[in-house]
DNA sequence: TACTGTTTGTCAAGGCATTGTCCAGTAAAT
DNA sequence: ATTTACTGGACAATGCCTTGACAAACAGTA
């Protein structure tokens, strides 16, 4: 095996807060581990503090992986790269293997369709039954994903293709609504979880975002405060502060007009307590990245990428 | 690269206020930046105020983005601003990747055994709504075949080892059986779907098998008349007869006479029509399984069983 | 089964280094 | 004349470092 200097392994070097959070470990964790198993050996910058080459955060992350798959860090820290590499491998084919259930899941795809037609036909009462069951049948957060936000965007696209009216999309969005609710209801916490505000910003009205993101952090097991949409920024805060939140997430669907929901959320942003962490999400918060971004505040379009962001919260201070 | 000087970039010019409100810094920040660290180098006015260019301002924000994501201002301010760029854009690539899968599977045993603690409390209550979030998270076919079953197999061991007394017993078969009809309701087909008959023999009280087996089936898309436990051949023979069923199933737990038991099932077999396949499953039967397949009975004591079983004539004749 | 020792993650205390904020006094702009 | 911006210094908060200790989980053993 020959040492290629790559330039990008060897130059670019992190900080331990951003190994953290690529690794998923606790600084803690990336200290003893050094200490104790001598797992990876960052550099050191002039005032002492470690810095990461990419090399040693991917070392790390596979290290995770492993002893999460329940093998001891001590023995792991031993193995060369590649051959951690080779173990997490051998686990997640064994973890594939194992148990193949074999009640067949559905396919979404049929159900995102069935309730596509039902909604054309304003048949609220089937479609709340329809997405009931396809919920019932593969579990609320495989539904979200996979019926709930496709069914979403193949309604705005023909809501813009002008082939649905606004009354089609308002039948469809209260079913799932109701839906989204009634989830963060029924997952529902005991008051010691970690809580997050979830709410859309003054002058969105769409409150349909909001409702799935709040319904998959009570899946999760946050303690969720939904207060539904169209709020100012200082009522959020407000709200924020008083509830003692660990997150606030704001979901933007549709933008009317640019500056006035920027402001909001610089505005929110502001108010908020320095170490309480703001996320926007939704169609319309995408437009809105560079800005957000320089604000300071993540952007999460994807349903998945909001569950990273719980995750990444979910054991904070 | 060459440095092209874009009239745009070089001309337009903001103060320092514009400059916070854009990229979300204070002021301060802004000048302790360019005093400490040499961020930024903006030009100033006759009186001394300084002049940011839009790449400024473009750098600025990206260097907000790069600190908040756990970057140190002095490394960051050191490299280009291209550089940046490539850091940030790697950082929130990082965050979007690292989602291996989307919402998190609950681990099954925990649910059971959560549901075990409950039973031995006797808090329906709870042991109800605690199933009930297990079935709603991972959907009702795994819930059935690997929170239901399991369950109930556990509960029977503890009962023979003494450790649980029928009142335990009866608690959880009834929330389950509550729930195994529900899901039988839920997924009522329409009239033209194959139906199944499903139901215990005289001689056995419980339920539980068959209602699981029932929901199963109607999960899997047939029409299931389910008639409840105890009944006498005679009677069974009689019911699917008169609606015409594809399939006769039905579920043994636990026997006291063993030959009562077989010779009910011996009617049934001889009282149906030999064109409708019979299919016994359930602890019980497999103590008579050569009994049963002597008389052409097939025997299925695992769910993955019978699951298969109902495949197998689901598009028969 | 109960007792060991080991492994491993987390936490606390105390010390630097880094970094954001604040202040006072002055100058320019509107 | 009031607001806005500048400088340089001081200060406080935060982040990261090290060391050491503790507790839960686990494996092996009597």
């Amino acid at each position: 095996m020959k040492e290629i200097p790559d330039p990008k392994l060897t130059e670019a070097r992190h900080p331990i807060a951003v190994v953290a959070e690529r690794t998923g470990l606790s600084q803690d964790v990336l200290r003893v581990w050094e200490r104790r198993y001598g797992a990876v050996n960052p550099t050191r910058g002039p005032g002492g503090q470690r810095l990461y080459t990419d090399a040693d955060i991917e070392r790390l992350a596979l290290m995770h992986a492993a002893t999460s798959a329940g093998r001891s860090v001590g023995h792991v820290a031993r193995l060369s790269t590649a051959a951690i590499t080779a173990l997490v491998d051998e686990d997640s084919a064994a973890r594939e293997r194992r148990v193949p259930l074999a009640i067949e899941t559905p396919d979404a795809g049929i159900a995102v369709n069935d309730a596509l037609t039902l909604t054309r036909m304003l048949d609220a009462t089937r479609l709340d039954e329809r997405l009931r069951r396809a919920a019932t049948l593969m579990g609320i957060g495989a539904f979200l994903e996979s019926v709930a936000v496709p069914l979403l965007h193949q309604l705005g696209e023909e809501w813009s293709a002008g082939r649905l009216t606004p009354a089609h999309e308002h039948l469809a969005s209260s079913v799932l609504h109701d839906m989204a609710a009634e989830t963060m209801r029924t997952f529902a916490r005991r008051h010691d979880a970690a809580r997050v505000l979830v709410a859309t910003p003054a002058g969105e009205r769409h409150a349909i975002g909001a409702a799935l993101v709040g319904a998959v952090a009570a899946v999760q097991g946050w303690n969720v405060i939904y207060v539904g949409a169209d709020l100012p920024a200082s009522d959020l805060a407000g709200a924020a502060g008083a509830a003692d939140v660990r997150l606030v997430a704001v979901s933007v669907v549709y933008v009317d007009d640019h500056a006035r929901v920027l402001a909001e959320l610089r505005a929110l942003r502001t108010l908020l307590s320095k170490d309480v962490p703001l996320v926007a999400g939704g169609a319309g918060a995408g437009l809105l990245e560079p800005e957000l971004l320089a604000l300071g505040v993540p952007v999460e379009s994807s349903l998945a990428g909001w569950i990273a962001e719980l995750r990444r919260h979910e054991t904070d201070s």
